[in-house]
DNA sequence: TGTACATCAGTGAACGCGCGTTCACTGATGTAC
DNA sequence: TGTACATCAGTGAACGCGCGTTCACTGATGTAC
């Protein structure tokens, strides 16, 4: 083992995820962060500071991703509703962190934009749906994004929960398609 | 202070939920708890066992509470979806303790019981649909219990996250109402 | 009405543990000349 | 090509802390006779 391990940041950022993964971001100690990574119990605080500095940055990671994952969605609602469940049931962690803001500093700048880039997709989405389905008033346009939103945020919390039954099958984004095309926002 | 408390069982379950609503069930410790509820730090195992123990009686307290707000909203699909939004906002430690089934013994009798209860009532409530905007099939009854289901977890989940945009104002039942009234399963 | 006894509820001291954080340090790398 | 120096990355020992759990105990309550 080298002295300068060379990515490490990028490793306990890894290494956390699944931590967390498994046992819930309350499991996540930076001592045994370490102990997986193959490093001194006091190197994450060379790159993160302190627990809540690793958290933040795994809440901004999140954000990022989720954010290109919606861009790559375009501008179909379902295509972007498949694609934020897609995301969350693949990494669970970051999906975790990102909303229990309590965990981490939620004001860090790259977090905040990060997440300002996500909640930009998800308006030009339902923007961009067809005039005989979109609402009309600034309320209408209002309450069906956030019941767009509700939509797809809970059965992706409820898929990582496991609380769903067997019978939706193992492919997730194959369910949620199924799912979300029962549904008109009307 | 005399020495016997007299209802220190519910004293603790209360005091949990209040430092779980606060922090999150990660911070839950049972000797805080038991500071809180002006006893000894050993008291709580006397009720409880362990740390476990206490989190599994808070997610049969919470599946009961959830179950009988269901019952209480009989088969009314739209109120049954703002019961259990209603239930979510003014139980939020309960909430979050029991859709985290790693915290606490899942398969406890008296939570089975009280689960089942509730599930029962989501599905009922989604068979009394009026005839024309009932899904046939199996697969199709299915698919739509699970996006009514999704659509109300999520939109709890979202705000007591603090997720959701102010405009909603501060009433989450009549914000619930206004978006869940958006929804019809086709 | 009184007494003996069993049961229940809560106490307080003790244990061992893993944790976050601090700190002076050392090894490795890059840059200026 | 070599040397000096600054900077960066990771080490390892030490600290103090709060925690969960165990255990023998004591105070309070209820019940049988």
């Amino acid at each position: 083992m080298p002295y300068h391990h060379g990515d490490l940041r990028r490793a306990l950022l890894a290494a956390a995820a699944e931590m967390i993964e498994r046992d819930g971001p309350a499991a996540l100690s930076l001592r045994e962060l370490a102990r997986r990574a193959g490093v001194s119990h006091a190197a994450p605080a060379h790159h993160f500071k302190d627990r809540t500095g690793l958290l933040t940055a795994l809440a901004a990671e999140g954000y990022e991703l989720l954010a290109d994952a919606l861009e790559a969605a375009g501008d179909d609602l379902l295509e972007s509703g498949v694609a934020y469940v897609r995301f969350a049931v693949e990494r669970p962690a970051h999906f975790a962190v990102m909303f229990q803001p309590g965990l981490y500093r939620a004001d860090d700048p790259l977090v905040t934009a990060a997440r300002d880039r996500a909640d930009a997709r998800l308006g030009a989405a339902l923007a961009a749906l067809p005039p005989d389905g979109r609402a009309g008033s600034a309320e209408e346009r209002e309450s069906a994004e956030v019941a767009a939103w509700s939509v797809v945020h809970g059965f992706a919390a409820l898929w990582i929960g496991g609380a769903l039954p067997p019978e939706l099958g193992d492919d997730p984004v194959a369910a949620a398609r199924a799912v979300l095309s029962r549904f008109s926002v009307s």
